[in-house]
DNA sequence: ATGTGACTTTCAGTCCGTG
DNA sequence: ACACGGACTGAAAGTCACA
């Protein structure tokens, strides 16, 4: 799995849980609204300092958004 | 503590429990050597991939470059 | 084995828009 | 609210010579 990915993945469903559109998280990053959208669609390979402003207004570690999501458990068993 | 110096922190101290060089390092991520000290030096904020390819040669995973060094213990007592 | 300045090229990141 | 395109600018990516 490409860095990207990881980064695109976590950068989503963190700021899904935050509850914020990707315009409300690039306005809050001091980000360009259309390169959020990149992000998530793997387009970049964003900056270790754009990834840490992201990381502050989502509320975890920069270092956060670039871990690989867990192997098994990520399906909510309905 | 800016991302850059932590990233900067990480990779000299990795880059040394490995037993590598700055021009060694380089070598095998297939980057150039004075790029890596730059990066040693904040110079710049690297990319994700660039973060990625390091910690590939490092042995660490790229997110484990990114944290930041732990609060107390670092000094080795003599 | 590393720091640094000068340099060129590539791409991250912005700003305009459309569907 | 998001995907996607074009055009642009500045910083990162990459190279070289010298201390």
């Amino acid at each position: 799995m490409e860095i990207r990915e990881i980064l695109a993945h976590n950068l989503k469903t963190y700021r899904r849980a935050q509850g914020l559109s990707q315009e409300e998280l690039a306005h809050r990053a001091g980000i360009d609204r259309t390169y959020i959208s990149s992000l998530e669609r793997c387009v970049y390979a964003a900056g270790i300092d754009v990834v840490d402003s992201l990381a502050k207004v989502l509320g975890v570690e920069a270092s956060d958004l670039l871990k690989r999501p867990e192997r098994g458990a990520s399906r909510r068993r309905s």
